[in-house]
DNA sequence: AGAAATTAGTTTACAAGGAAACAGTATTCT
DNA sequence: AGAATACTGTTTCCTTGTAAACTAATTTCT
């Protein structure tokens, strides 16, 4: 018998990490792993990605947007950008558009489809955000939270 | 003229993120960027990739470990672990063996090259950890670490 | 003992994401 | 006006990481 976890895990051989543990990045990874396995177990089942949805839910609530000015915002680089909208586009969730006035930009919204889609889903997606944090006693979980905040420098109006 | 934030980055349009700027998912993917660029700026120019050096390191600390054991700690998948490990081997930083006892496991140690590599970096890659952490006082940063061991459960000895 | 199941790692085939070079549009500067 | 510069998005190629099917070794179960 191989000794087992309470939960779920095998744990084979105990490794020790050292100060490795103590990481802010190395840290930072393993929490968005865990986080990115409880969403699959909840929402992740149908076709919602995180950094899918993170796009268009940040289209929604700014209509018109340049499509750079999502891909700055949300840390997502210009190539990548490009096929993301561009999928979306194809499945007829996004509408690009090219503004006469400067024809560089392309102003993104959008289609009454994609509007449909996410809202159909946020609810789905920012409840699993509750789960992930069981953790955490609530507290810890808004102290969590406000550190990443300001660290990332997306603390709420600073 | 564009605006321009006071520090670097042009901030062409401000886009409103509304609940996504405090989901937890979200705000690890902005803290490993984050992180990931700090580290570029410092250490990463000369080959030291955060991913890889992990996986060195815990075989400096554990000689022996099984391949599957570093993975599953790690959180690498096993695909991915086989590649890195033949990398290593072939660049002569990590000998695996196949113990007698059980031809399925591989154990893994880090040649003289390697413990060489691991030392000579080893400073450099765990002091970027404190260069990061800048934009919080030393307290807050200490608290972010320990709530981000608790929700990874990679606390010091629970 | 021999079949079935489990464990450990590998292979293949692909998706996600990024760097660098590029193309079109707008602005600035003589 | 025309050349040089800056801005915005795209294309191509490459790296990183994953899923699923596979091989080999070991253990379990009749």
């Amino acid at each position: 018998m191989s000794r087992m976890s309470r939960e779920d895990q095998p744990v084979a051989e105990v490794v020790d990490l050292g100060p490795l543990a103590s990481s802010l990045g190395f840290l930072f990874r393993m929490g968005q792993i865990e986080v990115f396995d409880m969403f699959y177990d909840t929402v992740g089942r149908l076709g919602l990605k995180p950094g899918e949805f993170s796009v268009l839910w940040a289209v929604h609530l700014n209509p018109g947007v340049r499509q750079g000015a999502v891909a700055e915002t949300l840390r997502i680089k210009p190539a990548h950008m490009t096929k993301l909208i561009r999928s979306f586009e194809s499945q007829g969730l996004i509408a690009r558009h090219i503004p006469a006035e400067d024809r560089r930009g392309i102003e993104l919204r959008l289609t009454d489809l994609g509007e449909a889609f996410v809202n159909d889903n946020a609810q789905a997606f920012f409840s699993y955000a509750r789960q992930e944090a069981n953790r955490l006693t609530p507290e810890e979980a808004a102290q969590l939270i406000a550190l990443l905040q300001k660290f990332t420098r997306l603390g709420g109006t600073p």
